[in-house]
DNA sequence: CTTACTTTGTGACATAGTGTTACCTTGTAG
DNA sequence: CTACAAGGTAACACTATGTCACAAAGTAAG
């Protein structure tokens, strides 16, 4: 009721992929896909209905189902879409040459800059994913993914010398869980935190973790970034 | 309908608190709060309902909101219960006086240990969040005065010159982002993992970004506990 | 014991959302 | 201009919620 517009979700869907014929189709399903942003942007994922999500369309609730089997396929849409960002953003660690520290640090700074962009899209996808028997799975497999990649690159560096001999996996899984839902605490809602302080702590958690903590000096001051 | 009975819940609400009369609404009470622990720890909390919770007890559907206004009251109610054990669990930590690293390790131990044990009931407690606005409020209360506790502690230990002079804040609610979301991925389903690498896992994060790596030699064994 | 009264339980109802079906409409390819 | 598939709709069946008026059953007092 009392709702002064705040900032609109930056991604947009253009009806068109590749080739320059726009059906129908395509500008409907843009349209859903349009409003499904704008609205988690603003709103948590448990207020939104397919009734709703329709009436900010041009078309009624029931043409819905021509073009989604349901919500969690629009938000499995989405999440292609946000999945994409943080590959980017994070695979210079996964795959880059030179100092570890430098290319962790390169990397947490994508991520954290995705997530401060994409803030409230990362926490509709784990709302819905705790919705979702079949989003749940999908949401998982995501995170799994990134705790295969980040255990292989652990143990390859510890294979080098560089990063104690400890046990990677659950260590991987942890850093992991950190990432997701510290960036959903701050940037999830608005208003957004800053992002240069959560970059500095997770800079330091990882950081410490993995290569120790002679990096620092007594001010963090040769952490900042961005 | 094909349900072979997995493990059960480990606590029970007796009907008496304290007086010694058992009145037939605090047995009724008891048996909802008794079936609701049972349910979430095999299903998840989206599969929850009043019908079928209510089924599972001697009376109907509507004699539940003689006792509670809604599943998210039932969930405060649990939630109490599980907030005591880890406040006990952990609060050494945050008061007791000594090395602090072993003080850590072992209020850490004792986070683990809850989480192990009431693993599918903590789980329960963020999907609970994630569907309900109140009790939404209420888990975010609950994890802000963590954060508010971890940041004392820390800012603390900087006074004292134990930990370097950082952003204590972002730090800290990253901490506990890391610790509530590994409990529940290692913890929160059946199987569950192994509880000693996961504490190897968060005792080795913590305390290298708080106090440091040199507690560390080449293999883990130091860490050893339970 | 029985009367009076509060607590606990019930069936029926209103409401809100989902997903499907059978049937229109439209736009565009032949 | 017409055939017909793709897109859209209204109406329905279903499931869950929460409420209400009323019934039953404990309990306390006389």
């Amino acid at each position: 009721m009392s709702q002064s517009k705040q900032s609109k979700s930056p991604l947009r869907v253009s009806p068109q992929p590749t080739p320059p014929t726009i059906t129908k189709s395509a500008r409907t399903r843009a349209a859903i896909l349009n409003a499904t942003m704008d609205f988690v942007w603003t709103h948590p994922f448990r207020d939104l209905t397919v009734g709703s999500l329709m009436a900010s369309t041009d078309v009624g609730r029931s043409a819905f189902y021509k073009h989604f089997t349901g919500l969690y396929e629009v938000m499995e849409t989405l999440m292609e879409m946000l999945q994409g960002g943080i590959v980017d953003a994070t695979e210079h660690w996964y795959t880059g040459v030179g100092d570890p520290t430098a290319l962790l640090q390169k990397g947490l700074a994508g991520l954290v800059s995705v997530g401060y962009e994409q803030g409230p899209l990362l926490r509709s996808m784990v709302e819905a994913a705790t919705t979702d028997e079949r989003f749940e799975a999908i949401w998982n497999r995501f995170m799994e993914s990134f705790d295969n990649t980040v255990t292989e690159r652990i143990e390859a560096d510890q294979a080098q010398g560089l990063i104690a001999d400890f046990d990677a996996r659950p260590v991987a899984i942890a850093l992991n869980r950190l990432n997701a839902y510290t960036l959903i605490q701050e940037f999830g809602h608005h208003p957004r935190s800053e992002p240069q302080p959560v970059l500095e702590a997770l800079a330091r958690i990882w950081i410490s973790t993995l290569y120790g903590t002679d990096r620092f000096g007594e001010k963090s001051s040769t952490l900042v970034r961005t």
